[in-house]
DNA sequence: ATGGCATATCCTATATGA
């Protein structure tokens, strides 16, 4: 089974690379952030056509989280983060697919920090880190990814000090994802790419994709039974060297479940 | 400190992104 997450940024326009990516990478199951469309808008029809089938939050201009479902139906879960009814942000979407919970989310980027919009980053982390032990403790498998907006470490980002004063690699921000992950998640790309260097998201400035000059905040967490079944995790980054692209490329990974079809017994030669 | 680029909407301007 191979499951993916991809920021899309704007999904509408960008519907036609999408749909080229879905064809040829072939996710079982994928999560989008960032469709910036509300939810009459969203390519559903489209979507279906390609064969998928599909759950979404949209809303107008910002945000929106969807979950795809390769020739299936995604039995949703919930829509929104739970823990703070006023929060109308859409950017946490949670379907099963497979047998397999997806947890979708888009957690805000925090800019500029410090100040109101950074408080409201940290607090929806810790809103986030009481859901998924929920999650955890339900023994369910579970599958945390999106757009987490956190550079875990300076491994994760290339060489600079531009980013020094950003919200996405303050201590902070770190140590809320790093308390996430001490409740057990495993980081896919890190725990199977220790040493490589590996980015997901690329500033359209600067040709910063020319350079290579990229951050890993795009991050696929798996609850421990799935990290048994952890086969393999990349980044599609063709997605992000093509015209008009996304600022970040699809980040997937093959679990050793599901979709491996079994030979029925009147079938055995 | 600013701006470089891109997407969106109440669009000859402004908010957000990371």
């Amino acid at each position: 089974m191979k499951i993916a997450t991809f920021n899309i940024n704007g999904v509408r326009g960008r519907l036609p690379s999408l749909l080229q990516w879905l064809a040829k990478a072939k996710p079982d199951a994928v999560a989008l952030q960032e469709l910036k469309a509300p939810h009459d808008l969203f390519p559903e029809a489209e979507l279906r056509k390609a064969g998928y089938g599909v759950v979404w939050q949209g809303e107008k201009a910002y945000n929106g989280v969807a979950i795809l479902a390769r020739g299936a139906e995604p039995v949703l879960i919930r829509k929104g983060l739970p823990g703070d009814p006023s929060d109308k942000a859409s950017r946490y979407i949670e379907a099963a697919v497979n047998g397999v919970i997806i947890a979708c989310l888009y957690l805000p980027n925090g800019n500029p920090q410090p100040g109101p919009r950074f408080d409201y980053k940290l607090a929806w982390f810790e809103r986030l880190i009481l859901h998924a032990r929920a999650l955890k403790k339900s023994g369910a498998p579970v599958v945390l990814l999106g757009d987490f907006n956190v550079v875990p470490t300076d491994a994760d980002i290339y060489e600079t000090t531009s980013y020094d004063d950003n919200a996405l690699v303050q201590p902070d921000s770190r140590a809320a994802y790093g308390k996430l992950l001490k409740q057990g998640w495993t980081d896919s790309i890190r725990h199977l790419h220790p040493d490589d260097t590996i980015y997901t998201f690329w500033d359209y400035f600067r040709r910063r994709w020319e350079r290579n000059a990229g951050l890993r905040i795009d991050h696929i967490l798996l609850s421990p039974d799935l990290k048994l079944k952890l086969r393999a995790a990349g980044v599609d980054t063709w997605v992000r060297g093509k015209p008009k692209p996304s600022d970040h490329a699809p980040v997937w990974v093959e679990l050793e479940i599901g979709a491996i079809r079994k030979t029925s017994a009147k079938h055995k030669k």
